[in-house]
DNA sequence: CGACGGTTGGTTGTATGCAATGCGGTGCAC
DNA sequence: GTGCACCGCATTGCATACAACCAACCGTCG
């Protein structure tokens, strides 16, 4: 996916676009216009129109009847299909982990999170958007432990869908605590190799963290999405 | 991703080559030139190049250290990756299906797999490639009846990417015919709601479907993966 | 006054031209 | 004979010109 020597135009604008997509920095209703686009970014129609099949592909604009593109509005249905498919996956990767999983970077992630804790411990806090990172990071560190590339991806995929979203899960002092605590249990039971045991910590974690934005984004935001859902 | 009213030539040229990669048509090591394509298709460069970014998306085609794409080659290895989250999915689809699953739906899908039963044991006897597609649309339903969108999009990207060697699951009558009764006694248990039954049932299904596969194509299709793995 | 058709501006789809890059081949020097 | 440098070609990335199409607006006619 990225060009491996000289990002191109393309490139460019694609990353910037799918960031500012996924932020839901651009009005849901507004219409993507190819020429305005590209003087946004300072390019010529060709590079956007890349940029655009390829968001187009991974769903994050969609085609209004008149041949437009628009972005993606996320619902209340597809953050909870997007949830059911994430914990499915997640629950897969742990299983895989235990059983046969690099050991060399589940040590390693067990390690990292350690100091996170004891950074914690020691009174450095981390705060919202910054801890989604390593939060992310984790599951993926996981993932391609567990030697699954294709689910690497998925995940990946999913988690940009999601990520609107996780930043609330991580507006308090206990949640982070709390995801640091899940996040080291877990990956002790994986290098113990009780797969069952790493599947249920796992699948207690994400739907702990699930229903803890579910609760904060609240009525509030579903109904957002609602109005705006097609 | 169909476009709505007009196919456009770049749509064709996707789909078209799209086609032709997943059934393997594409030499291996050669690279698609641009121009070369639009000729073939009778088109310019800019649909052909829109096609291979949104295929370039889908994974179906790599760069190449140049810059150039090229087929990407399936390994064993991403196979193997993909069938163990495909049953990841299903079994996820069926549970989902059995609690709260589309009615309609299913007593639709049981009609039509009995019909296809009673064909069957008739006399009309179904061949490959054909059948892969009657498969595949059933499991494809079944995570429509399920309600997951978004993972019914993942599983059509999935079996894109193993029909390849789907079809060699259903060289045999016993296997069509197996196939068959494993589907009739997936939905009838959906049917009854009986989650953790279905998940069996559908996890022995695909299981069993891999096995044959595996021995199927065997030590032959391995070794050309093997070299051909990058 | 309403409905219909033409017209026009805006937007996307397609084609092509141009520049830059990387690779291979060839010729020259040693 | 071998290595190196230079040149040309193939190919991609980018820009722009042109054509097709839709949508809305306006005028006219019933």
């Amino acid at each position: 996916m990225t060009r491996s020597a000289r990002p191109s135009q393309a490139d460019r604008v694609y990353s910037e676009l799918r960031a500012k997509l996924l932020r839901g920095d651009l009005p849901i209703g507004q219409r993507l216009i190819e020429q305005q686009l590209a003087a946004d970014f300072a390019t010529s129609r060709t590079p956007v129109r890349e940029a655009l099949r390829r968001l187009e592909g991974d769903g994050h604009v969609v085609r209004d009847p008149a041949g437009g593109l628009c972005p993606a509005v996320p619902s209340v249905r597809s953050m909870r299909e997007l949830y059911d498919v994430r914990l499915a996956l997640e629950e897969l990767m742990v299983r895989r982990a235990s059983v046969s999983g690099d050991r060399g970077e589940l040590e390693a992630i067990l390690q990292d999170w350690r100091a996170l804790e004891a950074e914690r411990s020691g009174g450095r806090s981390h705060h919202g958007p910054e801890f989604v990172h390593q939060d992310e990071s984790f599951h993926e560190r996981i993932a391609r432990a567990a030697g699954n590339d294709v689910a690497v991806r998925m995940l990946r995929d999913l988690n940009d869908r999601i990520r609107i979203l996780r930043v609330h899960d991580f507006t308090s002092d206990d949640r982070v605590g709390a995801t640091i605590a899940d996040h080291l249990e877990i990956v002790r039971t994986v290098l113990e190799g009780d797969a069952d045991a790493a599947a249920a910590f796992m699948r207690a974690h994400v739907q702990r963290s699930a229903l803890v934005v579910r609760e904060r984004v609240g009525e509030a935001l579903a109904r957002m999405f609602e109005v705006s859902e097609s």
